[in-house]
DNA sequence: TCTCAATTAATAATTATTTTCATACCTTAG
DNA sequence: CTAAGGTATGAAAATAATTATTAATTGAGA
């Protein structure tokens, strides 16, 4: 936890930026619910219960700022609005998600066997890739069985 | 061309709606532009040449009523609007898109090399997919020899 | 042709997000 | 200590994409 604290501090330092109390209640928020896929909103509610005196144009300008630090990433899941979650540094690209179409939950997928796909369009495209976003969509084990 | 306005005729008839105008039109500009990503507002202003007295509100709703049946299928390129396609029939799931950071150039990519992985995670997360989308972020040949 | 639900255009309303702007807060030079 | 210059902030206004409302029109089947 302290440890990706440190991180933006460091970032934001490059930049001549700073890491003020409402940068750190965002990113604590966003830490403590791994596993969630929480929107602005959400996170907004969420963070001022510590931070009251916050505003929403911060969160929205702070998660902005924590998505190009590379600390955050953003999941667009088609219901009209940005999700986000922390990125943790262990993974060479992020997981990916299964949407249920049944009950909307979402799934995390730790495997991650695009290398090789990456490989071959890097090749037939002369495309340099840096990233790749992959959803699956259908249904989850329990709208499955019934 | 005829054949997949017919397919549409059929299952707006399945559902108890008609083929009209408005949508004959709008179906007409997303087929005449494959290979390109429309947007709405691009999709209205060339479907108001043949249609002027056509409203941006019926636009929407035709589009999404063309998403519903499966005619085709919406984009997401996290530039703030959606985009959509026409679904050829011939694919077994959608090509994918190689998006350039540099120069914002959309490449599509034919090549669908996800069945084992589908397979892979339908087994280890008892999910039934029905579909995926997936983007690749990078650079494209211009932009990455300059 | 007649009937009636489906559809539409125009408009207003929503929703998510961004921008504006005046103020507050630091850090540093004088 | 105090002023200057920059960054950050909250509140409110502005924007942009999309959806809802409504009253009028249309088109397919009896
Ligand atoms: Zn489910
Ligand atoms: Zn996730
Ligand atoms: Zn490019
Ligand atoms: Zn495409």
């Amino acid at each position: 936890m302290l440890e990706t604290m440190d991180i933006l501090k460091e970032r934001l330092k490059e930049k001549g930026s700073k890491l003020t109390p409402q940068r750190r209640a965002t990113l604590n928020i966003i830490m403590e619910n791994k596993g969630e896929h929480l929107n602005t909103e959400e996170i907004y509610e969420l963070v001022r219960k510590d931070c009251p005196e916050i505003g929403l144009a911060t969160v929205y300008r702070t998660l902005q700022l924590l998505e190009e630090m590379d600390i955050i990433s953003r999941i667009n899941l088609d219901d009209g609005c940005s999700r986000y979650e922390i990125k943790t540094g262990d993974e060479d690209h992020q997981h990916h998600h299964l949407i249920c179409q049944g009950c909307n939950k979402i799934i995390e997928v730790k495997i991650d066997l695009l290398d090789d796909l990456e490989k071959e369009i890097e090749k037939e495209y002369d495309f340099d890739i840096k990233d790749h976003k992959l959803k699956f969509f259908g249904l989850c084990s329990d709208c499955k069985h019934k």
